[in-house]
DNA sequence: CGACTTCGTGTAGCGTTGACACCAACCGGA
DNA sequence: TCCGGTTGGTGTCAACGCTACACGAAGTCG
């Protein structure tokens, strides 16, 4: 930032932010994409996003585009990581700052004027517009990590659920079976549920299983872990930049 | 993504780089400031930064910064997050993607023509420009964050370094004292060391040291932790958003 | 050669993790 | 109402990993 002048209109840049928004449904994990209808990639499917206007925040421009393509009460919403390779976008220079949402899976899509919106599985995704198949695949390495290390799972699911249903999110999430006691055990020991002292007696046969929320003002905290207690392997074939979070 | 065009010019943002350098000087963190030449904040301390130029990458504007401020054959370079706020520059919308950058101790600062450079301990900051100083909490605590279950300490030391020297770097960044031995069995356990013949002699007495380099080609990877098998506090103080990495 | 400094090494106790099986509550149909 | 079926909810024990801790080795200096 040593420049005096900022740099003339032509060397401005387009700026836009783009979303990856995930939810649970349907036993599955899903993302929010909406079908371009127009030039370039028309027709093809792309994060939801939009330029950001010279008066907004980017966590505004980012959330301005939720009530678009969906109905939601509160998101999760988190900055991920900013894509600026120069030819990314066919129109011209244009630097996308990408986020992530988590949502309740009862979000029905919700289509614009013309811009058709729909879930699709993370495991069976068209092709994507733009460079977005990158910042899904960004997207859904850092959601996973979060999962593991970090208690936002409830932010998949409704105001009130119960310990099976969080343990099947995350089951669905991480793409692996969990064990009953442990989770139960771990995520009690957290202190961040609180019990209700409502059941779920709804649909079909089985014992009620008691209702839980999410104690507001509780955050989780990575508890100071010495060293690196881990592991390390050689180069992986895995040739992607982007290792920051973890 | 959905809109047809391109925001008209006058739409279009300033997109700069700022870059918190990093290294471990006399026995300190410090980080590389740069004084500002021009207004506005004449005078005051900022990270060093510039504006992105429409045919690069960021990391590419980023890294172009380097040479200009310090001497330093390879640097460690990471994206950290991206600042949008729409006031943070009085000239108008600016908005920095932030990188954070270690360097081997010995590096010395480079001034360039109107910018005084220095090395300034995080302990003992001036006032800085913009919202640098946000920026810099937040990569500092990436930056340890990032050592804690990464390995990239060996970013900053020089190619051949002592077990000592390694342990010094961690525990001054890490701003706590470590134990020889475990430090030790950890840090030679991830296998990515590697010894090299040669001791440390120099500067008086003591039994010299072996001398170890960072193997090449050996990339960190954190093993994949079961769930949060850490803790949660009640939510802290620290009023900060930007809880992304870790 | 003795005092001083830094290097380098092993173990035992403890806490945490992971694996594992059964009874409880409720439903529906016979 | 009883019985089979389904889901909810609970405790222990063994293995492992982390932490804490002290002393002989190798060299320097006077």
């Amino acid at each position: 930032m040593s420049e005096a002048e900022l740099p003339a209109l032509a060397d401005r840049l387009a700026v836009s932010v783009d979303l990856a928004v995930f939810s649970v449904r349907a036993h599955d994990l899903q993302v929010l994409l909406a079908r371009r209808g127009a030039a370039p990639f028309r027709g093809r499917w792309a994060l939801p996003g939009g330029f950001v206007r010279p008066p907004e925040t980017l966590d505004d421009a980012a959330r301005r585009r939720l009530p678009e393509v969906t109905d939601v009460p509160g998101a999760y919403l988190e900055q991920l990581y900013t894509f600026g390779a120069p030819r990314r976008d066919p129109r011209g220079r244009v630097i996308s700052v990408a986020y992530f949402a988590l949502l309740a899976g009862a979000a029905p899509p919700r289509g614009t004027e013309d811009a058709e919106v729909r879930w699709h599985s993370v495991n069976n995704l068209p092709e994507l517009a733009f460079d977005h198949a990158e910042i899904l695949r960004y997207a859904l390495r850092r959601l996973r990590y979060k999962l593991e290390y970090t208690a936002v799972g409830f932010e998949l699911l409704p105001n009130e659920f119960t310990l099976t249903e969080l343990q099947t999110a995350y089951e669905i999430v991480l793409g692996e079976k969990l064990d009953k006691r442990n989770f139960r055990r771990r995520i009690l020991e957290a202190d961040i549920l609180a019990e209700t002292p409502r059941y779920r007696e709804s649909e079909g046969q089985g014992r009620p299983a008691r209702l839980y929320r999410y104690k507001r003002n509780a955050v989780m905290e990575v508890k100071a872990r010495r060293l690196f207690p881990w592991g390390v392997k050689e180069a992986s074939d895995e040739r992607q930049r982007h290792d920051s979070p973890e």
